[in-house]
DNA sequence: GCGTTCTTGTCCATATTATGGACAAGACGA
DNA sequence: TCGTCTTGTCCATAATATGGACAAGAACGC
């Protein structure tokens, strides 16, 4: 069913592993309920989403909820991750490294700039926003919460952190999305020459933001080995993000992203 | 393998379902996996509480793994949740109704007692601590974390949830937890006395806590239909939990559960 | 050193398990 | 009324996950 990966390019050390595609499957079906938030994500989606046939979805999906891993909202039919996902994180009290060595950061940044900030990391193919910080200028773009979960490519911070890694492995990863991008009206290969615009400009962009009328900047992070760990993202709206704006904010997010690469060294 | 499921004893609507065994499989060893926290647990202990085989465990850990659900800790060799786990947790943002409805009652209840309390939710067979507030008293019980999870049953907390569900679902939980007694030097005969002992009493206590020289009272906090939904405890040294005082802390634990199950009603 | 008893990791023939095509039944709109 | 969505179910079949047996490493005693 996928054959994408070839045998005989080992790229890392680590290899397939077999025995167990019952339950890759549905961590890929939690990956998708887990894009859908609270308001959760209807059975066909999952299907487009994961490409896996319909009954398969459906059984997966019916033996989570039975362990209390998602829920259905009897109301609009929806699956969404259940309240025993959270249950399970708390196995992990701490907050991670990152989320503390960012902080000042991302304070500092949302001072100088006054527009919200986001932190978000990659998350597999996805990216996934995991601290913001609101700007004191009066019209913020809010749409984007902590835990929002995108395919990686959609935004300027996935934009940014496919930018910041092998050009062959963000294509990997812009191809495996690719039934996802149609939600969003967009494909790989307009993607793909973001991310190339990206590597050469230096941080992430986007004049039409995901959201109307607004525009974002990001910055990658990187971890000590050179992988992107992070991305570091500004969203105004697009009138105050001018040509000569842009290039300030850019200066303050490459700045700090430097900074949070300092803090991050094991 | 699992023969214990009736098909005549048809107790609740939902019923059996079948095709996922392996999915299954790895949530059990993800719970495991849950209550050794950070540290984590060793494959054979995963083993031993799953009742599994050890190719079967080993190979659903290390699939867990590929997909950022377990980590392994190079060093001990031991198996614990991964950060993908918070990540997929972060889809639902929300604290739960029970934490905000408790909140004032466990803020209150800790100034009157002065010792630590503790808030205790079931999941599966499992009591898992959602909530702490440390007492005044300068001797407090801190062992307990937020994120600590154990067998039902063997913590006062699990004697109490257990006391308020139907003797018969309370024999089952126990018996299904028989193998993970053994870790906490007690078995499944002992923890159903202590059950009725508290069903009887109107309160769950341990007069020979988990930590060394401590006591525990609880009470359990029932949903509208009836199902216990929590538990809330105290701790403390033994020696300040004589008689008189049980007394008079049940009396404000159970004062206190009521106003939270007003509190959660839907 | 060498045996003993733990642990974790791997192999592969096998039967059990998950699979998905086909069908059914609702919900909504025309 | 029909057409087109959706979700849910059945079951023969192929593919998958299984676990017994084996291997190798670590820790301890002597």
């Amino acid at each position: 069913m996928d054959k994408t990966t070839s045998p005989k390019s080992a790229r890392r050390m680590t290899e397939p592993r077999q025995g167990a595609q019952a339950i890759r499957r549905a961590l890929a079906v939690l990956r998708i309920l887990a894009a859908g938030r609270e308001d959760g994500v209807p059975l066909a989606e999952v299907v487009r989403a994961t490409g896996l046939t319909r009954p398969t979805v459906h059984r997966i999906v019916h033996v989570l909820i039975e362990e209390g891993i998602v829920e259905r909202h009897d109301r609009t039919g929806r699956y969404a991750i259940g309240n025993q996902v959270p249950e399970l994180a708390l196995a992990r009290a701490r907050p991670s490294r990152l989320l503390i060595a960012a902080n000042p950061s991302l304070q500092r940044a949302s001072t100088e700039i006054g527009d919200t900030l986001f932190l978000t990391v990659r998350t597999g193919n996805d990216t996934l926003c995991v601290d913001r910080r609101i700007g004191v200028y009066p019209i913020q773009v809010l749409s984007i919460e902590v835990g929002a979960r995108r395919p990686l490519g959609v935004s300027s911070a996935g934009v940014a952190i496919l930018a910041a890694m092998p050009a062959q492995d963000a294509r990997k990863i812009v191809a495996a999305n690719e039934k996802r991008l149609e939600a969003y009206r967009t494909d790989a290969a307009t993607v793909l020459g973001q991310v190339t615009a990206a590597r050469r400009r230096g941080y992430g962009m986007r004049e039409i933001g995901l959201v109307q009328g607004t525009k974002s900047i990001s910055t990658w992070i990187k971890t000590p080995d050179g992988r992107p760990a992070a991305a570091m993202t500004v969203s105004a709206v697009r009138t105050r993000l001018g040509p000569r704006r842009e290039q300030e904010v850019a200066e303050i997010l490459l700045r700090e992203a430097r900074i949070i690469e300092q803090a991050i060294r094991s």
